[in-house]
RNA sequence: GGGCCGUUAGCUCAGCUGGUAGAGCAGCAGACUCUUAAUCUGCGGGUCGGAGGUUCGAUCCCUCCACGGCUCACCA
């Protein structure tokens, strides 16, 4: 208790003063008659009657004005404000002091109007709920004459808002909005999979092989098995199996995790959605990507036209379609069709770009795109038929054999995605993923293990499928208008904090 | 990993070129019958992120460390 700051210890002896008149602080629950949300639509027709409303909340106001109070409520991001008179509550008014912003209350009441005109709930008597026992900050709004809105004593502090997210989601609602929008988004395409015949599986994070993408992993020990596992990188192997196996439409959400960075884009935990569609090609995912992020625009904005931070976008259908190499000849400025691997690398390394002397030239014009293109495709862009150096999962071009059909979504100068025309020859694909073992891509000591029970599966045959994955969490924040992954992910990974348990364990040398 | 910036009360922030800290909210005590970002009066609350150093003296200057933010790099 030493160690208690004022605010504890008032809470604590609130606490004992209501258990020593008889008050139980934490009962086991609360009959409601209507939530606050509907009191609130329904508050004309509540207005005037006799019907007794039961509703309860957390209390985020209290103003006393001795033998009349105000107590706001709030509950599932509506609230409502509570009059308590001391004539009409008789004893059960002294129990008001003793409550705390935080603290959950039940009340009884009727509709009711202040002299100012405000709806409010005329309260005969209240009950706790649940006491609190740390002060909640409560940041306060006042709207101003031109209609805008200031907000005093915000909660604000980034670090605090990730690692206290419960407290982020009370207090800031469009940081709340922007996780019922999230929920929206993953329901809105889900449906929207599921009404064009995808079913939704389920496969495992735990890996004893990783594979489906270019990254590291994490690793971990299994002790019952004495193995060492990795938790994916990818779906896109087991989904493949799906397919394989007869399941000719499947969709998975889940997570990923990349042993990598973290920027604003890149979390080292991510959700991932893949979908594969048998006897369908990289153009029929394009039209999928194209509604699923403009039916998801709608499900929260009412429009396919958004705005992210300041910055119009459309995302109608169908978006600008755009070869990899008409990109890079618009917005590099060069036409490296015609250029040797000499003159690109030259070209290169006048623009320094990092390139090597082993670099093909397809993988030197990855790297111009990802500097000189990427970040200048602002509007909805479809970016198709890569270098096959690309990936070594993908088809190779009908009609380019130097090419793969690939595609990836660029909006707001990121990658939304990536899909494929998905390879299916299984001695190809076998080749192409040795030869990426051989190579290590990334050029130094990374090892890309070569999945054989993937190369087995497929050799039983699989049909032509179109695959393709959408970044969730990039999506989100350009539909939320988020500016930071992290503002897009409940309760993302952070260092312990000094002097917590959390350190106590985490920490193991 | 590099660079820059930050860390002061539960929250949000002041603290001038070094003299051991302030405000508002929140909290406590009291007053107030219709308030609505802080009503009024009074009060309490801080190892100024941590450890060293310089100095008669450090929230302030220096070094290291921790955590965080932005950014570059790596990376889909």
């Amino acid at each position: 208790m030493s160690d208690l700051n004022d605010q504890a210890t008032a809470r604590r002896e609130k606490l004992q003063k209501l258990m020593e008149s008889g008050i139980e602080p934490y009962p086991h629950g609360y009959q409601i008659t209507h939530d606050i949300a509907s009191i609130c639509d329904s508050f004309v027709s509540l207005f005037g009657t006799e019907v007794k409303i039961r509703t309860a909340g957390r209390i985020m106001r209290i103003a006393r004005k001795g033998k009349i109070s105000f107590i706001d409520i709030l509950n599932n991001g509506a609230s409502i404000q509570l009059v308590l008179s001391k004539a009409h509550m008789g004893e059960g008014y002294s129990l008001i002091p003793l409550l705390h912003l935080g603290d959950f209350i039940g009340v009884e009441a009727q509709a009711y109007r202040t002299e100012t005109g405000q709806e409010s709930l005329f309260t005969q008597s209240v009950e706790v709920l649940a006491k609190a026992l740390r002060p909640l900050p409560v940041p306060k709004q006042k709207r101003n004459d031109d209609g805008s809105i200031e907000v005093f004593d915000p909660f604000s502090d980034t670090e605090l808002r990730y690692r206290k997210r419960y407290i982020d989601i009370l207090v800031n609602p469009e940081s709340r909005t922007r996780f019922i929008w999230r929920a929206r988004i993953l329901t809105f395409i889900r449906s929207y999979l599921e009404s064009h015949g995808f079913i939704e599986v389920q496969t495992p994070i735990l890996q004893a092989q990783y594979g489906g993408a270019q990254a590291r992993p994490f690793s971990t020990q299994y002790n019952a098995l004495d193995m060492n596992v990795f938790l994916r990188i990818s779906n896109e192997l087991f989904l493949k199996q799906c397919i394989i196996g007869g399941l000719p439409r499947v969709f998975e959400i889940g997570k990923d995790f990349r042993n990598e960075g973290i920027d604003r884009t890149h979390s080292p935990e991510f959700t991932m959605i893949e979908f594969y569609q048998a006897f369908a090609d990289y153009r029929d995912m394009m039209v999928h990507f194209e509604h699923i992020f403009a039916g998801a625009a709608s499900a929260i904005h009412g429009s396919t036209v958004i705005d992210y931070c300041g910055t119009t976008i459309d995302l109608t259908p169908p978006w600008k379609r755009i070869t990899f190499h008409e990109a890079l000849k618009e917005h590099a400025g060069t036409d490296f069709d015609t250029m040797t691997e000499q003159e690109v690398r030259t070209w290169c390394r006048q623009e320094h770009i990092e390139v090597t002397e082993n670099d093909t030239k397809g993988i030197m014009l990855l790297a111009i795109f990802a500097e000189k293109v990427e970040h200048r495709l602002i509007q909805p862009h479809i970016v198709h038929d890569y270098p096959r150096e690309s990936t070594p999962l993908c088809k190779r071009h009908r009609v380019d054999g130097d090419l793969v059909e690939q595609f990836e979504p660029y909006i707001n100068g990121w990658e939304m995605g990536n899909a494929y025309t998905e390879l299916n020859d299984p001695q190809i694909q076998r080749t192409l993923l040795e030869t990426q073992n051989d190579h290590g891509r990334g050029g130094a000591d990374e090892d890309y293990p070569v999945d054989e029970g993937f190369l087995e599966a497929i050799e039983y045959g699989m049909p032509p499928t179109g695959g393709a994955g959408i970044g969730i969490d990039r999506m989100v924040m350009l539909l939320t208008g988020a500016q930071n992954i992290r503002d897009v992910i409940l309760f993302p990974l952070m260092r312990p904090d000094n002097g917590t348990q959390a350190e106590k364990t985490a920490i193991t040398k």
